[in-house]
RNA sequence: GCCCGGGUGGCGGAACUGGUAGACGCGCCGGAUUCAAAAUCCGGUUCUGGCAACAGAGUGCGAGUUCGAUUCUCGCCCCGGGCACCA
């Protein structure tokens, strides 16, 4: 027998091996089916949280689980290196971004490597080196070119006292987080990408993306937004400029009685100036930080503007008002308030008294609710999670925003929805236009940030915003810099700023604003197909990569992250520089890792440093627990207690397998010679196999995966049989369970394949498969109910038919005790599973 | 506020297509081994009643569909994620 399971040497070894065969360089085969498998690249923060290691644990077994199916496989690892907390840490620590950055990196790679993760560090990149970020530079100015790309003034969170633009993190409750000054929203110029010119795209798609949750495509879906409508004209009285306004819902126009109109709306901001009292509102409305979060939940306030608008159907005059909690980014700014059939205007409507018509009644003839009729209820049509149910047609607590045919409309009563919507789009004539609208609006990539990729452009007063040609490509951030709080150091930078115009030669102006992250972050999965190619951004290697087969990642990036790196692959492929419409072929969310119930953190004190785990435990370890512990989309509740219990299933695995090998080289088996016993522990083999294979290559539940093995593990430990056929059916399970955790927990899997001798490589050695023969057996547990209680289980044949497994089960004593003297009325037989009497 | 998830023993979780609720692991209890401890091994462990056989209850709450519901439908409650400048 062999010394102890001592994971810290044997890992050590192992993996001295990998990098000395240089096992997971990956290269092109098109005599292969390739598998591309990536997790999400971190943040390089300064070490590796548990997240990260869940993360890439759930990378690695797949990728390793593929290669052993026979795939071709390519999984890299990467850096998303610009970003604001390495200026935190810079003005903290008086350390430049750059070098605080870098160090992280060497830190946590050498994290990743010691976890055993099989990666081609052959394709490392690094976002915030120019080798990357001049690709995305190109890419901009060639989008510049095409008219992707536009400037046009848009808010940002401005913080008076520091003369800084603040993100949205950093306002806490309205106030600077340093400065603690009451924030402001201020429009500067920055420049947007038309990701609304993919809107169309990017939601049909969608339907494509069977690989991904649905929970992810229905969340990008809904933030897209794209609805059906109509933009009305109001005359305004005393103005000559109507004031648009967008609904999907003109069936509902008669019942309009106020319009509500966004603090930033043009006639506001017009008026405002003559107004002290509404521009006191108004500068309260642009309060706080811009998140919408903030805007909707603030309680719901508005400015009686004075105006009156002429409805444009009855002519009606209807009040104008500012409500704060009309945003001008969404639609038109001003919006047309029904308080009868819609919920936030209903609210408006009753805190300012303001006049409340119901125009529509709920449909006298939808689909009849079992008891609508007992209660008086009726059910609402349900459209896009619209429905809702009544009392009565009137509005006496709450809107009614379901559909139905229309009332106190005029030349309009009696029509549904439908007819309504066309009959009134009608009768408005040039004062209505149909539209499609999105709420997805046009992405802003501008930020007033050092660390970040500087954006290729420069400003000449003669020839305004000019693209930095492809020849003076990148332009490079200066990197021994440190910033020191207020603002980006850019702009104080004359070597940086001062330049000469590209197209007239003149003096001229650099652009000193950086690259929003996600962009960087939008492409980097193409960029591994061929990090080293200095000539182009993507070459044809991208077209034997793309698209990721599994893009593994936290749940936090379902809409943005995910959006934006998909509108990308599309700008890539117009570009002509890889072919697939789409990044990521399946999609796998994983959970959080929490510790006592929340998210770890440092400001809960709650982390666990996925580095002492290592070091007491070893990477396998670390890596079984985090896989067994929980489904990989559920969150995962964190418990030093279980690592342990991870710990001694490898410990009693080693043993196991020393004991077993021990006893010398095990003889071949005949099948058909072997025990009733060494039958049964065949059949719990390859029943296994067919579960694990199924739950890691199917289903990716990891947890049930390794439990199954457990299983075997404990039935091996019982079975002990050391004559030759035993010994044969214990090497077969052996090497299975062996080849089964490979996998996840590859380093103590290679020794354990050497000491049960096999001399191949493990990493190549073919994924084991069922025998179905082995699954055969004779008989079957039937569980006998007495009106869905369970009275009896019995063995039966396999073979028995309907009948003969009812008359066995009324044989059942239990069962007779529970029928005698009554009626069986009805007999349910489940083959295989059970039998129902009901009596 | 809006969009999307989740809620099962003391704990993490299992039950995949509507068919035995609680696999596997942790913890706990009892036993073996040991001078003793650690480590290891064996047995028990949803709750209530019962020596047991067995009976009753039970998957956030309330209703419904069904022979049968953790699973499907409706209405609530609570927790988590996202909300466009954290990544």
């Amino acid at each position: 027998m062999q010394q102890e399971y001592n994971p810290l040497t044997l890992e050590a070894d192992v993996q001295s091996e990998w990098a000395n065969s240089n096992a997971f360089a990956a290269s092109e085969d098109f005599s292969r089916e390739k598998f591309y498998c990536l997790s999400m690249f971190p943040y390089p923060s300064g070490k590796l949280h548990m997240g990260h290691v869940r993360n890439y644990t759930i990378g690695d077994v797949i990728s390793r689980y593929q290669r052993m199916c026979g795939k071709n496989v390519m999984q890299p690892m990467g850096w998303d290196a610009f970003g604001l907390p390495a200026e935190n840490a810079a003005i903290k620590n008086k350390v430049p971004p750059a070098e605080w950055t870098y160090s992280n990196i060497d830190y946590m790679r050498g994290q990743l490597q010691r976890l055993g993760f099989a990666y081609d560090w052959n394709r490392e990149l690094a976002t915030c080196d120019p080798d990357y970020y001049r690709w995305e530079q190109w890419l901009f100015t060639r989008l510049f070119e095409k008219g992707l790309v536009y400037r046009k003034n848009s808010v940002v969170n401005w913080d008076p006292v520091d003369q800084t633009v603040l993100a949205n993190e950093q306002v806490e409750d309205g106030r600077g987080w340093r400065s603690g000054a009451l924030v402001e929203q201020r429009e500067i110029p920055q420049w947007f990408l038309k990701i609304t010119d993919f809107a169309d795209e990017l939601l049909d798609d969608l339907s494509k993306l069977e690989g991904w949750p649905d929970a992810v495509r229905t969340m990008q879906a809904n933030w897209i937004g794209r609805s059906e409508g109509v933009e009305i004209d109001f005359a305004v009285s005393g103005k000559d400029q109507p004031i648009t306004v967008f609904t999907t819902r003109p069936d509902t126009l008669m019942g309009a009685t106020y319009l509500a109109l966004a603090a930033d709306h043009p006639l506001v901001r017009a008026l405002e100036a003559n107004d002290p009292t509404l521009a006191a509102f108004c500068t309260e409305c642009r309060s706080g930080s811009g998140a919408a979060a903030d805007l909707e939940t603030r309680e719901k306030r508005g400015y009686a503007l004075g105006l009156t608008a002429v409805h444009p159907i009855s002519g009606e005059q209807i009040p104008i008002w500012v409500a704060n909690f009309v945003l001008m980014g969404y639609g038109t700014g001003a919006i047309m308030s029904v308080p009868a059939h819609d919920q936030r205007d209903w609210e408006f409507a009753k805190a300012y008294d303001l006049p409340i018509k119901p125009v529509i009644a709920p449909n006298p003839s939808p689909q009849p609710s079992p008891h609508a009729g007992e209660r008086g209820e009726v059910s609402a049509a349900k459209g896009q999670g619209e429905g809702q149910t009544l009392q009565h047609a009137d509005i006496p607590e709450t809107a009614f925003t379901g559909k139905g045919i229309l009332i106190n409309s005029g030349e309009f009563d009696g029509l549904d929805f439908q007819a309504a919507f066309a009959a009134i789009s009608a009768k408005l004539g040039a004062q209505g236009r149909r539209r499609t609208q999105y709420r997805l609006r046009d992405w802003g990539i501008s930020r007033q940030r050092y660390w970040g990729c500087p954006i290729p452009i420069i400003y000449c007063e003669k020839c305004d915003a000019v693209p930095v040609p492809e020849a003076d490509l990148p332009v490079r951030l200066p990197t021994d810099v440190t910033p020191e709080g207020a603002g980006s150091p850019l702009p104080k930078m004359p070597e940086f700023v001062n330049v000469d115009c590209p197209q007239c030669g003149q003096p001229a102006r650099r652009e000193t604003d950086t690259f929003d992250t996600f962009v960087e972050s939008s492409w980097y999965f193409a960029r591994f197909a061929c990090a080293d190619n200095d000539d182009a951004m993507l070459d044809e290697r991208a077209n034997y990569w793309l698209p990721v087969d599994q893009y593994i990642g936290g749940v936090e990036h379902a809409i943005l992250h995910l959006l934006y790196a998909r509108f990308f692959q599309k700008l890539l492929r117009d570009e002509g520089l890889t072919q697939a419409d789409e990044p990521f072929a399946r999609l796998l969310t994983q959970g959080m890792v929490l510790k006592d119930g929340s998210k770890m953190s440092k400001s809960k004190g709650n982390t666990v440093d996925p580095q002492a785990m290592i070091d007491e435990y070893g990477a396998d370890t670390v890596r079984l627990f985090i896989m067994f512990a929980a489904p990989p989309e559920q969150s995962l509740e964190w418990s030093d207690a279980g690592v342990d219990g991870a710990f001694r299933f490898l410990k009693r695995l080693w043993r196991l397998v020393q004991t077993h090998a021990g006893q010398g080289a095990a003889p071949i088996a005949d099948p058909d010679a072997l025990t009733e016993a060494q039958r049964d522990c065949r059949r719990k083999l390859h029943e296994t196999i067919a579960k694990v294979g199924d739950d890691i290559g199917r289903r990716y539940t990891f947890n049930t995966a390794i439990a199954a093995i457990m299983e075997l593990c404990n039935t091996l430990s019982k079975f002990d049989d050391a004559s030759p056929g035993g010994r044969a059916v214990t090497q077969e399970a052996l090497e299975a369970v062996v080849q089964m955790l490979a996998p996840i927990v590859p380093h103590i899997a290679q020794a354990l394949w050497a000491d049960l001798g096999r001399e191949d490589d493990l990493l190549d050695a073919l994924w084991p498969e069922h025998d179905p023969s082995a699954l055969e057996r004779d008989a079957i547990e039937i569980v006998v109910q007495v009106n869905g209680k369970v009275r009896a289980k019995m063995t039966i044949s396999t073979a028995a038919d309907k009948a003969e497994i009812e008359a066995a089960a009324l044989a059942e004593p239990n069962v007779q005790r529970h029928i005698e003297g009554k009626e069986i009325r009805k007999r349910i037989v489940v083959p295989g599973k059970l039998v129902n009497l009901v009596v």
